[in-house]
DNA sequence: GTCTATACAAAGATAGAC
DNA sequence: GTCTATCTTTGTATAGAC
């Protein structure tokens, strides 16, 4: 009998996981307690307890379960969709994979939004993660060698095109909060169109 | 003697908002306590509550005696700046005055950056207030006889261009919570030569 | 108007039974 | 592994003195 299994640890912590991100998107870190998530899952606030270990212990998990592990160039370049060529990649191109894959999951996209914003305290647990953050990506896209228009360079001239870029995706990710909704891919792909312009980008998108 | 004078009531209120402000800005609406607030002014908690009533009167207050009043661009036609000629002032000379405005007022930017996120829940009691800003900002806006380009259209043409100048600046301001610093203005300026660029836009900005 | 004292609820965490 | 009971702290709010 299913119902009468006792589910495995691993279960339990997906769950505990899960109901975490869902209220931690709606309501931010400090605007939920583990009797919510204990709640959400069916279990008591110290049952919770038991597999978290704390409440920032709540948020590790998040954090490493979840995030850092998805919409990475990595992943990118094994999908073989265009500009993914593992010798070549297109940068623009990772940018869309990256922008589909968030709109795919607008509550990871809203937890991920609450959190940065919620972390700029500078004794939030994850204060120092989202600091680091800007410099972190940069150097992680460097070890990739994208194919750029001629002339360009990675370090001079794309510095500021992917700041730009995770600016603009930001920016929209607050807009998709409110009304009138907008169309997150609709809305990234104008903001392509100008950070990345015809002709100069033509065939490097 | 200045230092036996009694404080005004007024004056009492001006402290506790700015000090309500400066800790919201940095750890969010639930994030902090009324003993946080107290502390800061050198009052008893019960102290402070006599003038807030409750701990959301006080996000009231910060919301109704700081913020809508100023940035606007009612304030932006006084100013007697370029492009701020109140017959045809121009749209993108007064995001430059908006965003040196935030610029120059980096805790109650980062106060407005950290609010807009932490009330994407539905019981927060700014909540109804970001989710119906885009509609009433753009409504607001579309009072002004804006000046623009040979057969631009406010209602059609325009309407992109503000959203996507209001994304910009949200993104910009996630950015500024984070390392390595970047100028507000400066990135602002790059969007601007996108958002509105030449030779359409060269005399309407 | 501001304080002390206090009521009341909620939250995180621990102890220990089963 | 999960629960009940409980401890401790913290937070909002009220009552009442001065």
């Amino acid at each position: 009998m299913t119902s009468r299994t006792r589910k495995s640890p691993e279960v339990r912590r997906a769950e505990i996981t899960q109901a975490a991100a869902h209220l931690i998107s709606q309501h931010g870190y400090n605007g939920i307690s583990l009797k919510d998530v204990a709640d959400m899952v069916g279990m008591s606030q110290p049952g919770v307890l038991h597999y978290v270990g704390s409440k920032e212990g709540l948020l590790s998990l998040l954090v490493t379960d979840i995030y850092d592990a998805y919409g990475t160039p990595e992943e990118f370049l094994q999908t073989g969709l265009p500009g993914s060529d593992p010798e070549h990649p297109h940068l623009p191109a990772y940018f869309d994979y990256l922008v589909a894959h968030n709109a795919s999951q607008p509550e990871l996209t809203q937890l991920y939004t609450v959190l940065e914003t919620e972390a700029v305290a500078t004794n939030h647990p994850l204060h120092d993660y989202f600091i680091r953050r800007p410099a972190e990506v940069w150097e992680r896209y460097s070890e990739f060698p994208w194919l750029l228009p001629k002339g360009m360079e990675w370090a001079t001239d794309m510095r500021v095109r992917v700041r730009m870029s995770l600016e603009v995706m930001d920016g929209i990710q607050i807009r998709l909060l409110r009304g009138p909704k907008v169309d997150y891919i609709q809305e990234w792909d104008r903001f392509k169109a100008l950070i990345f312009p015809s002709p100069l980008w033509d065939g490097y998108r």
